[in-house]
Formats: C-alpha cells, sequence, structure tokens
DNA sequence: GCTTTTATTCGTCATGCGTTTAATTATTTG
DNA sequence: CAAATAATTAAACGCATGACGAATAAAAGC
C-alpha cells in the first residue's frame, strides 16, 4: 500500500472552501515550512509533509516540482520579506546600533511566523552545503552589508560579524537548543543584557559614551 | 551485487600491518567520527563510514552494533577528554574568567582532533533531538556548572549561558558555516576580541577593573 | 591437531525516500 | 454539449538506508 486515504480520486467538487481555510497550495507551502524548520532540509520528507497538508505526495511535486524548488517556495518567499524588512531599517548613530541591531534581530525571531523560515534556513545551513551556501551570501550581502558600511575603521567587516555571531548564538541557544534559563527568559532582559555585548563589537565600546 | 571488494571473505592473514598503521577498528572509528562531523548524526550513513573505512559495512555493526552505539563510541568517547579537560581547568580569579573561558574554548576549537567530535556534536543536536538533549545536559551540566558557581549574583546561569552563546555562535560561524572573514581570522585576534564580550557577561564589565 | 574465538564479507529484509506516469474526476472554456 | 484544463490520487520505479544472519577464513587456545 502507498497511502489510501479514502479520499476518492480526481478533481474535487468546489470545496465549498470555509472562509478563511487556506487552500490546498497554502496548506502544502505552510506544512512544508514546519517541516524544513522542524528537521532542516535534507532529513524534512515531502512524504511528511504531504501527510501534514492531507495531500498526496505526488500533488506536492505537481504544484512545486523538485524538493528544491519547493524549499525555495515555502522557506525563500517567506525569509525575504525579512531581509526587506532589515535592509529597509533606517541607519541610526552609530552609539545606538547595538541596541536597532539586537532588538531587530530577537524581534524576527519572537514571533513565530518569521520564526519559522529563520529556523528552516538555520537548521538546513548546518547540514546541507547548498543551504550553507545560501546563508552566507543573505548574512555578508544583505544583512551585514550596510552596518559594515557605517561602521568606521578596517575591520569593520570582522566586528560586524562578530557582532551576529552573539545574536546567532543565542538564537541556537535559546529557539533550537531550548536551552534553559535562555529560553524562559523574557525578551526584554534578554535585549537588556545583549545590546552592551553587541555594541562592544561595533564600537568598542559596550554603551554610547557620554561625553562624544 | 552489495559490494563486491574484491577482497575474499573471512579473517585476513595476519595483517603485516605497518607500524603506526591503525587497526581495523581505529579505521572505523576515525571514519566515524569524520563523517558525523561532516553530515550529522541522522545524516550520516553506516555504509559511507563503511567505504570511507575500506571495509563491508556489516563489520562495523559487528564491532559497534547499532548506530546509536558507534555513536557513543566514536563521538562520546572522544568528547569525554575535552570535558574532562575543561572540567578539571583550575579556577581562575573572577576577573580572568572571560579570557581564560575564551582560550579554553578557542584551544579545543582549534585543534582538530578535538574539533571533530565537537562538530559531530553540535551538527547532530541541531537535527536531532536525542542528540539535543545530550548536548544540553552537557553544557548545563558538565561545562556551566562549576563556572556559574563561581559567579556571584542570582542570575548567575543566565549570564554564564550568555557568555556560552557568543562563543558558540563563533564556532558555528567560524567552524560550520565559515564566513569570511571571520573564518580566517588568526587565533590569537579572535581571543582578544571575544575576550572582552565573554568578560562583559560573565561579569557585567568589560575587563579587569584597574583598582578592586 | 582439534576447537573456539575473532575478523571479515555476502546476501537479504523491511523501510523510506524523491520522483514519474497513469488514471480519475470536476471545473472552465469554446 | 464537447473539448480543454485543473486538481487530485494510485501505483510504481529505482535507489539508499539500518540491521542482521549466515558463511568463510585465519588465528589463538588447548
Amino acid at each position: 500500500m502507498s497511502t489510501p486515504t479514502g479520499r476518492r480520486r480526481g478533481r474535487p467538487p468546489r470545496a465549498a472552501a470555509q472562509d478563511g481555510a487556506p487552500g490546498t497550495r497554502e496548506r502544502i507551502l505552510d506544512a512544508a515550512r514546519a517541516e524544513f524548520a522542524r528537521r532542516g532540509y535534507d532529513l524534512a520528507a515531502i512524504r511528511a509533509i504531504a501527510r501534514a497538508a492531507d495531500v498526496n505526495p505526488a500533488l506536492v511535486h505537481h504544484y512545486f516540482g523538485p524538493k528544491e524548488a519547493l524549499f525555495a517556495a515555502a522557506v525563500g518567499a517567506a525569509v525575504e520579506p525579512v531581509s526587506r524588512r532589515i535592509a529597509g531599517e533606517p541607519l541610526a548613530e552609530v552609539t545606538e546600533l547595538g541596541e536597532r541591531f539586537t532588538r531587530l534581530f530577537l524581534g524576527v525571531w519572537e514571533s513565530q511566523d518569521t520564526r519559522e523560515p529563520l529556523l528552516a534556513v538555520l537548521r538546513s545551513a548546518l547540514s546541507n552545503e547548498t543551504a550553507a551556501a545560501i546563508f552566507r551570501r543573505h548574512v555578508t550581502d544583505l544583512l551585514l552589508a550596510r552596518l559594515v558600511e557605517t561602521l568606521p575603521g578596517p575591520d569593520a567587516a570582522l566586528r560586524a560579524e562578530l557582532a551576529a555571531t552573539q545574536l546567532v548564538g543565542v538564537a541556537l541557544a535559546r529557539y533550537v537548543l531550548r536551552l534553559e534559563p535562555l529560553a524562559s527568559t523574557d525578551v526584554e532582559t534578554l535585549a537588556r543584557r545583549l545590546t552592551p555585548a553587541v555594541q562592544l563589537h561595533l564600537t568598542g565600546r559596550p554603551d554610547a559614551p557620554a561625553g562624544a
């Protein structure tokens, strides 16, 4: 047996789709995002996605083609708005960058809508070289590029990356590994703790200097 | 055909093993460590390990039993000395903890012998819940426990974890994702950059206060 | 020298994967 | 109403995986 779902073959009668009930296509995308987030690219199974979307595996392929394309459609499309939001963030005084950067980062990881695709990318990048390449490009070209421009000094790129590693490390421990007490700490406390460390990397001082 | 290696069946004649050439058992463990480090627990294939060790897959099973046991033998056994080394590290003045901790961490990640099993654990913990649980226990119970005891204040656990996230974030970016320029920065520079951030988390100040 | 133990490969089982082709049913278009 | 198109499932293909039993050959122990 492959998977006799009991539903009959062929196009179903006009769904009488409840208001707000997502169409099949959307259900597949949602399930895909969840599965990619939970397992990472390689371990996510199309068959499991289909099961979660309550649909035949072949239908997934019918809509989206091969696995890579499904990943792009489900995750790539969901990550893009996050990237644009970050890229569109107005530049701040260099002494405020630490706080801005920290809160922006925590913000996108706290909202479940944006967390899921980010989780998917992070998990995937850790075991899949293609995903890792995409991740690298995103981080350096999109996320850090503008930040680097506004920082003085020749080692701005390194400093920006060290600030980023602090935040990614927190994301890893808090959202992936669910390490306590970090995972249960409220965001505000976290932001206050992290800001000085991030600012330290960016400007060499843990806070906005009083005089200058 | 499964894999006709051309070698014949049965126990081979007394290996005439070159001096220093590792026995079969060791070759399997090495290959396993490398594969687990490269792909993480779930994606590492026993058959690939056997191929790398130039040995029949059934032999892996013969020596180590099922996959979990192989992981424990290859990775667990290699991680333990690292844990012991860290646990045995003499306690330092609280003002020097940042530097000690940072350099110890970078040290174990820089040496290839210790990096490989750490990579294996990290990669595995990200996609496998069992591995994640082991990772959590190791970090909180073994790595951070003593550190937390020596730190004053009620939020010592959180502060220690934040320091750890900074370092794990660096490990991720440098050794897993190979993000530039971080991946090519020399360790000494890195240590100097990281120490204040780690110390900041631990004591609230980026360096040892001059007076106290 | 016979027996037991050890090292090794072979063959196979059940399972799961991504993908493809064909069949089936409903809706839309002409 | 007929033809085209869209949505859906069923069935299968080819491949990889973890696991294991059985066979075989050498070495070690008695």
